[in-house]
DNA sequence: GTCTATACTTTGATAGAC
DNA sequence: GTCTATCAAAGTATAGAC
């Protein structure tokens, strides 16, 4: 049971703990710095969390719903008989809209999950399960209506996309030429059209390659990867 | 000028060094642990690294050359009449296979590059731009000889690409179903082919979502990011 | 609720014996 | 070259005044 003021405060503390750990990562930022940064001291803290763990914790969970939540919403909120094709390319607008937003919990949650203790990592995994678990089932749809190739393993489709969003926090700068919808924009471009010239026939390119040889086997790939 | 031994030494500790923190991460990886794991003692490492920094920087320029070099290398040992299909094909057999190998350089170097003070990410940077330099050059073969659709930005190709190698990092686990060779097949299938089936019209779908909008304009986008 | 002071611990790094 | 002992710094966390 806390007082208005102090929820408040516990925020600002958040806000102040993912810059700092956004700016310099996870061992360099201090209890310290961070209490600099919500405009207290270090020992004013432990008034609101535990330990250094625990404020961390909260960090992650902040992270995932940050992403996932909107872009959920952003779904859901499209007239019921909306297309797969338009369901995914929506949620693909929210979510690189909102990773590369410069949210400093976002970059916080990236730089903090690979670094935690094994023990909180795994608690924490619930989270970016259920986002993975909501874009394989875009993924689905797109393929029960035929608009995905059926063929593919929804679950490595799912990953093949996430995964550019994440590495574009690296690389993507604010001030370029490219704005996130730009990017959003080309990324679905070529995640659903693909690379290849539309004229080629890739498998007379190099079949010794053996692309598309899943194509062959009738049913997809399951999906118990995560 | 070390003797024989003594460069053994050093590579094992280095080999330690990144074992530890492939497990623990940056922070939770220290001095002793590192001796430990490497049959000596903290103090002893001093002999060879002046500094933590310096083991750690020594570990981010293996971490990048222990995949782009196999992958350059692989490349090279191409027929010299070889196709851009092939050359891509072959670059990233290699490169997902050497990323998924379990190396604790490479997973080191991942759990590293945002953690470091900025001024050790800002010298290691010539590596992965290298590295990117090499793919965004097989994409540029790719357009040049009519098998990559030539209005996609190269840049924006190959970061999507890589993209999804490293959160592969992530996901991966070895003794699933998927090995390494499967993943890399059903990667460039999707990333060649697309995850659209192939006899749908995607600017039919949702014209309004203005997909392929750039392949209206002449120009590829310029490949200035980073 | 917040601050100051400080206890306790860990860790990077050094000194010096061998 | 390697080990032991130890220093000095930094950092988490607590105690207690206000």
């Amino acid at each position: 049971m806390k007082t208005p003021k102090a929820v408040n405060k516990r925020v600002r503390i958040l806000e102040a703990a993912a810059k700092v750990i956004a700016e310099k990562g996870y061992a360099a930022a201090t209890m310290a710095e961070i209490g600099e940064a919500a405009g207290t001291f270090a020992g004013s803290l432990y008034y609101y969390f535990p330990s250094k763990d625990a404020l961390v914790e909260a960090l992650l969970n902040i992270g995932t719903t940050t992403v996932s939540e909107p872009v959920i919403a952003s779904v859901a909120a499209l007239p019921s008989q909306t297309g797969a094709y338009q369901k995914i390319k929506t949620a693909l607008d929210k979510h690189v809209a909102r990773m590369l937003e410069e949210d400093a919990f976002i970059l916080a949650y990236w730089r903090l999950i690979d670094q935690v203790p094994s023990d909180m990592r795994e608690r924490h995994r619930k989270h970016p399960r259920a986002y993975g678990d909501f874009w394989r089932g875009l993924m689905r749809e797109g393929q029960a209506e035929g608009v995905l190739r059926s063929e593919l393993d929804p679950n490595l489709a799912q990953l093949f996309l996430l995964g550019t969003t994440i590495y574009a926090l690296d690389w993507y700068s604010p001030g370029g030429k490219l704005n996130p919808q730009a990017i959003s924009d080309s990324l679905a471009d070529m995640f659903f059209g693909g690379i290849a010239s539309r004229d080629i026939e890739l498998n007379r390119l190099a079949p010794q390659a053996k692309v598309n040889h899943r194509r062959k086997s009738g049913r997809p790939a399951s999906d118990a990867m995560r």
